[in-house]
DNA sequence: CCATGTGAAAACTTTCACAGCG
DNA sequence: CGCTGTGAAAGTTTTCACATGG
């Protein structure tokens, strides 16, 4: 299973439309919307109205009846559920290939209150650099700056097998959690939650839905033709 | 719903579990492994026995009562599965940011059989170089060079809020598939399958995940007083 | 005897339908 | 009147349990 953490009471599914939520709300308030209903936020991200209040309503009661959900207001909420409160989530980007570059170079996922206080490399060239503005330390000092820093979360964006050493590393520096962006699976203690993105089997499932659409289209195809026939 | 197409027929979750036991198989088939049980592909991967059985019977019957799979030849299956037969799957990248060269260089992608052919990017300094051996042509050429070429999978990697007219200019050019990175809900016609990944949201959704793993160390530690307590 | 493949049960998720309240 | 919030129904996925066959 990619993601190896286990969501224990909220469903998966429902965290992910929840960041899809925030992402809309975080427009609409660009937008100048003060009101905002479950249909009109389905229709935004593709759900049903059904759908979007049963997420909503299993955090709190955040609507108010026949005018529907107060665009700010919700976005707060929305917000403090992920832990955008008090706290900035301190990263460090393990491997500073062009993916984690591409990481740190992520105006989005700042946005969001992440902030990237390191990086890591065993490159000689890249070690004692900066990349968008993070120092780039050599990953022997991996434990000893993740200890000191208190970083919460690390992304490992190594493309090798040395995915699961540094997982190990990175836990055994007390991190939070770790984001996986290696073709690698990897296990980690029950209490760090570890998400796992594989961008290569994103081309592969894509290339599955590709083939059925397209299957589907001739079988449609040679339908209508049966049945101009069968006349 | 981040993922715009429908799987209609095999779940969307059945179809990530099998690129993962394509993943694993590709690493047995490195270490000489001939012969496979779901139960050793279900521990790999982190999913029960039961379901490894399940999904693979959804597409045939690759096993052998008494022994398992044969990993070469469930290997293969799966391939097939993926349309990684005859075709190889020609890709272009829209946006040449830090994103889009991460892509281009990924190893892992092109071994599943991606080939990357072209580069789309508005800034002049990109255009007319190559990122990664492949050329990058200025948008204004994407509908030509797509359609000439024939290119099947177009991954938009521009951050802005370009990316709902580039998917236009995609499947106006005839691209079979989308492939999204930016974050954007995409709404393309249904014969044409999109896939949205957005890399902020998985910082979010960590996020999310860390409290709840911490809450719940909480509650069972404050459980393991109480009990200490009421003796 | 061992592991697959699959009906049937259990668990979970989504949709329906509507009571309830601003 | 309109939209939320939520029981209950419908639908889907996972797990259980075991017949089946190499």
């Amino acid at each position: 299973m990619v993601p190896t953490y286990k969501s224990d009471g909220v469903p998966k599914a429902t965290i992910a439309r929840m960041g899809m939520y925030l992402r809309c709300l975080t427009y609409l308030e660009q937008q100048g919307t003060v009101t905002i209903s479950s249909r009109e936020l389905a229709d935004m991200t593709g759900v049903t109205g059904e759908q979007v209040r049963r997420d909503l309503s299993s955090f709190g009661r955040f609507g108010k009846r026949g005018s529907g959900y107060d665009a700010k207001r919700l976005k707060t909420e929305i917000e403090t559920i992920f832990g955008r409160g008090a706290e900035r989530w301190t990263c460090c980007i393990v491997g500073v290939g062009s993916l984690g570059t591409a990481l740190l170079a992520s105006r989005t996922i700042q946005k969001w209150g992440f902030k990237y206080v390191a990086a890591f490399d065993t490159d000689p060239d890249k070690v004692g650099t900066r990349v968008e503005h993070v120092p780039v330390y050599p990953l022997s000092d991996l434990k000893t700056i993740v200890r000191r820093e208190g970083i919460a979360i690390g992304a490992i964006t190594t493309p090798g097998p040395s995915a699961r050493g540094i997982a190990r590393m990175l836990w055994e520096a007390g991190i939070r959690g770790i984001l996986n962006f290696s073709p690698q699976s990897i296990k980690a203690p029950e209490k760090i939650p570890v998400l796992s993105v594989d961008l290569s089997q994103e081309f592969l499932k894509l290339s599955f839905y590709i083939q059925s659409a397209e299957q589907r289209a001739r079988e449609e195809q040679a339908e209508i033709i049966a049945a101009s026939h069968a006349d």
